[in-house]
RNA sequence: GGGCCCGUGGCUCAAUUGGAUAGAGUACUCGGCUACGAACCGAGCGGUUACUGGUUCGACUCCAGUCGGGCCCA
């Protein structure tokens, strides 16, 4: 409907510019669907944009664009209204269209091609290996399957993708940490890892020595030493002690972990295509060659014995070390790796979806591709801030290092997945936000989810009971209830791809509460199951539209849609 | 000290990406079940969009500055 709008309104300017009224015609001609009842079905801005190389007012432009806007039996009616506003109101037969079309493609519907032929790599969550994933991922992972799952419907062919960090020195610190839980040393060291979950694995050990790691090692911070220097000494120790057995507890603590995450991810609905190892880059030596790479490009030098790489060049605002005086490669520089890598692999957009806490890292990253001869343009990094938890009113504190966190798998055995996958994308990504435990539990009209999925199985249970019926004759639907539902449902197109193309899973979220609404409104003033036969069938075509769009539209959202509840 | 994000009714958040009278939920007040599911609906109350300037037909949205919060870096 909006393209033919949209067709029309381009005749009727190219007949004024026939006329040398306009000097141009924009490609793009915005039309949007209205706000408000009394301003039709659609409107268009297009007067005032153009009022000023016509030289007259956007009202008298109004009346001109409309005095030659073609003849449509789908348009009933077009009124000027504010300051030039061009609003279109269609016609009952043209805007009921949409429910059969709803019906006959059925799961299919609210699926375009705006992406088709584009290959989109998108990596998100990838938390550290060291220990399983907590709340803060969670949002994450719900952000980044959701907007997988809306790109792909409006044509995207996306690849999930989770970086795995499976080298350097914090797989050592972990190792160790298991190590010393084996042994049960009687003091922790500060800047190990604490968790029960270590513990477990350490459990899991059988037939290995247990050494005093701790002789000859820098003191503890909280016996007056530096943290680094001692836990660094405890696994230079821990690799001499054991030899060839540290690499087993080591790869035993990888495993078991990044196990554990692979199944909470599974059990969230969130799927992936690969888990990229960082380990893999080093093995292979795409690392060191892409170093060789930057170095004969001359973005190297050296300085205190360290690499640098100059991003300054590059629009970063300080250069960045990526071999250590110690001959160790840093993060960044296997990430540089990594990055040329997917771009290798051929992809036409590269998502990175981060923490907000890492939007440090953003101008180094794009300064390498750019350094590398690649167009950085095509890396998009989407930033997801924290989300707060409260329980009873009170924020619940967390801290990964110390253990203390509560983990994704608590929640969801706590609100459920759909409450919390909800929950997560409701709000926009970038804005901080609260997750309220107990507003997620809550099976009331507080919760937004239930009030969605009651609109669903309310739809079930009426056509559950619906026998016989007649004809449909979808001309019948014109009361005020049924035309603002329809108006609803054919937003829906729009809105997905509104919300892909931005990334903006929320905006679906907000639409499926508003579909809801206006569902329930509907009901609680009209009857279905009604003797006038051929307006029951109609009515209750209407309602298997909208539940239709429930079930697509949350399922967008990884959310279910139970038949009752 | 530098950088990024944010600031909207009492609270939690939207606003078709620059459009018309800034909307929902919650809280509070009132009304609706001998009903296809009341986990629902309807009405009311609640706003100088942090502040000050600027850009234009038009600003919550863009620009500059100030204040306040979060994060990263030093």
């Amino acid at each position: 409907m909006k393209q033919t709008l949209q067709t029309l309104l381009k005749q009727a300017l190219d007949a004024l510019q026939a006329q040398d009224i306009l000097k141009s015609v924009p490609d793009n001609i915005r039309i949007d669907h209205s706000k408000d009842k009394t301003q039709g079905d659609f409107a268009s801005n297009i007067a005032m944009v153009l009022s000023k190389q016509a030289n007259c007012s956007p009202r008298v432009l109004a009346q001109q664009i409309v005095a030659h806007f073609p003849e449509s039996a789908e348009v009933e009616k077009i009124e000027i209204a504010g300051p030039g506003f061009i609003n279109f109101f269609i016609a009952q037969h043209s805007s009921v269209a949409v429910i059969e079309q709803i019906v006959q493609q059925g799961n299919e519907y609210g699926l375009s091609t705006v992406g088709a032929g584009q290959r989109v790599l998108l990596e998100f969550v990838s938390a550290n290996p060291t220990g399983p994933l907590h709340v803060g991922h969670g949002r994450g992972a719900a952000y980044g399957a959701t907007v997988a799952n809306l790109l792909r419907a409006v044509g995207f062919e996306v690849d999930n993708e989770y970086y795995v960090n499976d080298a350097g020195r914090q797989m050592d610190i972990l190792a160790t940490s298991v190590y010393l839980r084996y042994c049960e040393v009687a003091i922790f060291p500060d800047n190990a890892y604490k968790g029960d979950y270590i513990i477990d694995i350490a459990q899991q050990i059988t037939d290995v020595e247990k050494h005093d790691i701790s002789i000859g090692v820098c003191k503890d911070e909280k016996d007056g030493g530096d943290k680094e220097k001692h836990i660094d000494g405890l696994i230079a120790n821990c690799k001499q002690a054991l030899g060839a057995k540290y690499q087993q507890i080591y790869t035993l603590a990888i495993e078991t972990i990044l196990g554990g995450i692979k199944a909470d991810l599974a059990d969230f609905g969130v799927e992936y295509q690969q888990w990229f190892s960082e380990q893999s880059l080093v093995d292979s030596g795409l690392s060191e060659k892409t170093l060789t790479q930057l170095q004969a490009a001359n973005h190297i030098y050296e300085k205190d014995g360290a690499l640098w790489f100059k991003t300054t060049e590059f629009g970063d605002d300080l250069d960045r070390v990526v071999v250590r005086e110690n001959g160790m490669h840093t993060y960044f520089a296997s990430d540089i790796a990594y990055h040329l890598e997917k771009f290798e692999r051929g992809y036409d957009k590269i998502i990175n979806i981060w923490g907000s806490d890492h939007h440090g890292y953003i101008a180094r990253v794009k300064a390498s591709i750019s350094a590398l001869g690649q167009d950085a343009n095509k890396l998009e990094i989407l930033l997801v801030q924290f989300a707060n938890l409260y329980r009873h009113g009170k924020q619940i504190p967390m801290s990964t290092r110390s253990g203390s966190f509560v983990r994704l798998e608590e929640l969801r055995q706590e609100v459920g997945n759909d409450a919390a996958r909800f929950f997560y994308i409701i709000r926009k990504s970038e804005q901080h936000m609260d997750f309220d435990l107990d507003l997620a539990k809550s099976k009331s009209n507080e919760n937004p989810v239930f009030y969605i999925q009651y609109a669903h199985a309310r739809i079930c249970s009426v056509l559950e009971k619906a026998q016989d019926s007649g004809s449909v004759d979808l001309s019948l639907l014109n009361n005020q209830y049924e035309q603002t539902l329809i108006k609803q449902l054919n937003r829906y197109l729009d809105k997905v791809k509104n919300a892909a193309l931005n990334y903006e899973p929320h905006l679906l979220a907000y639409y499926l509460r508003d579909l809801a609404g206006d569902f329930h409104s509907y009901y609680n003033n009209c009857d279905f199951l009604i003797d006038d036969k051929t307006l029951q069938a109609s009515r209750l075509q209407l309602i298997i539209a909208t539940r239709q769009i429930f079930r697509n539209g949350l399922g967008l959202l990884g959310v279910s849609a139970p038949d009752e509840m």
